[in-house]
DNA sequence: AAACAAATGCAACACGGTTGCAAAATTGAT
DNA sequence: ATCAATTTTGCAACCGTGTTGCATTTGTTT
């Protein structure tokens, strides 16, 4: 069984030509995904509703997770298998977005320190967002 | 003369009814504001390209920042006016969004711990976006 | 008050994202 | 392998955010 297949049964997902597409993507990608990146990164032409509608459901069953980086599209990103759920996403990591190429990529590996509010306000989660230049672009002068 | 007046004069822009009543709303808000937050509770009807452009015009010289909080709406709170100019918003403080009001509030007076990347990162700046409850939706249950 | 530059409003548009509905594809049971 | 039940897909149509070009109005300087 293809490994995009064996993520879309585990996630009780059917298995579909269009979701084999948009999850290989994902899998062959190091970095956050929007609608139109998809749509013009997979060979096959497909509704935009389909995609979104796609995105949509891989989010709500914890193959995928939402990454906020300031650009007007929402992105979205692979979830790491064991700590992503479709009853809880574990986005607390950090994101990083490159300046000039606009790729923003998790960051799992690197703990986020806490942080004590004021007390007015209660925190449910928390995130870090980070802008600079990625490995290719810092050498690409 | 008012504080919106003299905000716009010392940033170089022109005085203008349509941007004293966008200011003035800035200055009564203790949270960001999207364009269509300003067009509901500005009193005055204007023109949509009108706000974009004055807000457009307002970040452009350092009167106000873009605030991220993943709506799909951009987002916008007045700059501390000793951290921000035309040439550089100093956005690097916390931002929390409140989960049940989805309202988004800078909080300035609490230092953001310093974060290592791995090296294939250039850090040039970082911000923390923490989600939960405010004050009012806290008591609220 | 005149003249110039900048700000405003309008029309029209591009793009992201959603909804309702009919047609097609997947799955499970026979 | 086939068929029925259920999901998924594609289409049309729509809404909201944000932008551009252009003519008109307004603010500022003299």
């Amino acid at each position: 069984m293809s490994l995009a297949k064996d993520i879309l049964k585990r996630n009780g997902l059917k298995f579909t030509e269009n979701r084999r597409v948009i999850l290989n993507q994902f899998i062959l990608t190091d970095y956050a995904l929007s609608y139109s990146d998809i749509d013009s990164m997979i060979k096959r032409k497909l509704d935009k509703v389909t995609i979104y509608r796609t995105l949509k459901s891989f989010e709500e069953n914890g193959i995928i997770h939402e990454v906020v980086d300031g650009s007007s599209q929402v992105k979205y990103a692979l979830c790491n298998s064991n700590s992503c759920s479709s009853e809880h996403h574990n986005d607390t990591h950090i994101h990083f977005k490159c300046n000039d190429c606009q790729k923003t990529y998790c960051i799992d590996d690197i703990m986020i320190p806490k942080i004590t509010l004021p007390r007015e306000f209660q925190l449910e989660s928390q995130s870090v967002f980070i802008q600079g230049k990625c490995e290719k672009c810092k050498s690409t002068i």
